[in-house]
DNA sequence: GGCGAAACTCAAAGCGCTTTGGAAAATACT
DNA sequence: AGTATTTTCCAAAGCGCTTTGAGTTTCGCC
């Protein structure tokens, strides 16, 4: 069922059909009512190649996902991330659009995204230190929201972030002033720009309080269960192991947690963990009492929030940049209590 | 820059071009170089929607993730699956479409999507038992490939799965071989169609060895890791606990150390855990010796499977259904022992 | 040199939609 | 009634590509 078949079974022209669907105001009330019934018995659907290719506009979101090589990951925030997003999406009509790219030919990628149309705007995952991707997507005028910052760029820019600095300045003087000295920073790869600010905002706090900054407690790593626990598991057992634990990842933290135990140590009580929480779905933090203690912000919600500053973007193009800074709370767990010794 | 601009550019027509462009034998070996070089400097990418159009191809496969609507989560192993079709799409030049639905409307979205002409195929996720939507989209004649398998439908049909009953039996067997008798099963929910037979498998090991089926040692719940703990802390605190427990999840199996370790009780000595294991590559089972024993099958190779099945399937339209079933390895790992008492 | 076949190239139609520029019909105004 | 407006509808062009059907060159061969 297509326009033409649609518009003869109606008696009516193409161009009336089309009206009457798209709500514009040239058509009598009479036979847009007739034209919307007609559409919803014969199931009638616009093609979307059609529609694009007439009006310029894909109504399609793509997400572009860099796959670092080495470590052939997808970060586990992303399905909640997604989430969130695709609720916005369902809500305009839009379509969102995967792709999956190895970091090496990034350039090249969005060039070419941008050349075969397929998208009317994209949302830039993970964003690096002076990330290259901003300067060439402003350049060739494709709309995007960029979810995180990039530390260095000086171009304006549409992103939401969550205040990574602030939110680990915060949860590293908690531990401070619970009586910890020996803090380790179990970060994310910090050429990533969250990760480079989370490790500021511990940097931060320790300097304020007095306390040097000692590079054998600090980890800057991809992510992983198995990450938090073998860094753990070799700090502990140094002659002046630390107290505390921040971590950049509630997975990380499970492999932390389970280096303190193997360890035949007690969680809070010998060593305490503060780590971010993005709220994954199926990883709550939650309880009457959280597992960890907590630097907690709702990816999904940043999801949503992200695409529909994207979609406001793309309907009003000369809008200046968006940007959102979300902050993370500290919510107190069973994960931290006062440095043993 | 268009198929026109670069045709005039070259001084040839359109048809030539596009020709030499799609690998046509109608034309010269050094008009077709002369052509691709130009394209290359001009940095021409064809317009997706217009070649679709042209050719009623959409060049891209949509992933339909069912949403459901009690607990808004996306299944944490649909990352990982991603990147294994992601690969698969990126070789072959297809784009991939992403549609979270909440299973409410399927049915409806399905048509549409078929009516819209967005996509070529699609991988169905989250199959149920007796899932519907597979009668419905081998009656619109969109092209398919299941994620999984649908009990008591009766047509054929393509799709990729693990032998989930296979693996749960030798995984309940395993344990029963250990000296356990009372052991807990940690099920997803149980009208998916995975954990049905996961059920299936579970209860023939115990029938196998004259263990009666005990009710209360079930429980059937979304994946997450409270579920998991919460099951596990209740199941422990009876009077007969059980000794070992069976997890569909290795995020649920985490939760169930969680309670273990909080009753005061040692991982494999007192209780043991047996997991599947979808070979996230966030959390990654491993080491040296790996954390769980498990039923192992990697999702990201399923993903790359069902992507490569399902391309074969829309390039050659007559070919009758494929399918696939993978076995799941079981790995010992650190979690299980032989039965306390 | 002339002929047929092979090699190369092109103009134009068509994919399903939107939108421009009018025309026809209905209504309002003098 | 006659004109000016407004309402309602339509034919046709155009979006950027592929593909059909046909035309023009070139080549091989007697």
């Amino acid at each position: 069922m297509n326009l033409k078949q649609l518009s003869e079974h109606l008696n009516l022209s193409q161009t009336t059909v089309s009206r009457a669907l798209n709500g514009y105001p040239e058509v009598s009330e009479n036979t847009r009512l007739r034209v919307l019934k007609a559409a919803e018995d014969l199931n009638y659907q616009p093609n979307l190649r059609a529609k694009g290719l007439a009006t310029g506009r894909a109504l399609a979101i793509g997400h572009v996902i860099p796959v670092s090589n080495q470590h052939e990951m997808v970060n586990p925030v992303f399905g909640d991330f997604i989430a969130g997003a695709g609720e916005s999406y369902a809500r305009e009509g839009f379509d969102m659009m995967l792709k999956l790219v190895p970091d090496t030919d990034e350039t090249r990628t969005y060039e070419d995204i941008r050349a075969r149309g397929a998208v009317d705007g994209i949302i830039v995952h993970g964003p690096k230190i002076n990330d290259e991707r901003i300067a060439l997507l402003s350049r060739i005028g494709l709309p995007f929201v960029v979810h995180g910052r990039s530390t260095d760029v000086a171009l304006p820019y549409s992103w939401i972030d969550v205040n990574n600095r602030g939110a680990f300045e915060r949860g590293t003087q908690f531990l401070v002033e619970l009586g910890h000295r020996r803090i380790a920073l179990l970060n994310g790869l910090e050429h990533m720009d969250f990760a480079f600010r989370r490790r500021r905002g511990y940097e931060t706090a320790l300097r304020n309080h007095g306390i040097s900054i000692d590079e054998s407690l600090m980890r800057s790593e991809e992510m992983t269960e198995i990450y938090g626990y073998r860094a753990a598991k070799e700090m502990l057992s140094q002659s002046t192991r630390p107290t505390a634990f921040v971590c950049s990842s509630i997975i990380t933290a499970i492999g932390v947690r389970r280096a303190i135990h193997e360890a035949g140590l007690v969680l809070a009580r010998d060593v305490s963990i503060i780590t971010h929480d993005d709220a994954l779905s199926y990883l709550e933090n939650g309880g009457d009492v959280p597992i960890f203690t907590a630097l907690r912000s709702s990816v999904r919600y940043a999801g949503a929030e992200a695409a529909d500053m994207l979609l406001s973007l793309i309907s009003v193009p000369k809008n200046a940049p968006k940007t959102r800074l979300l902050e993370a709370e500290l919510i107190i767990g069973r994960s931290t209590g006062p440095a043993a010794n």
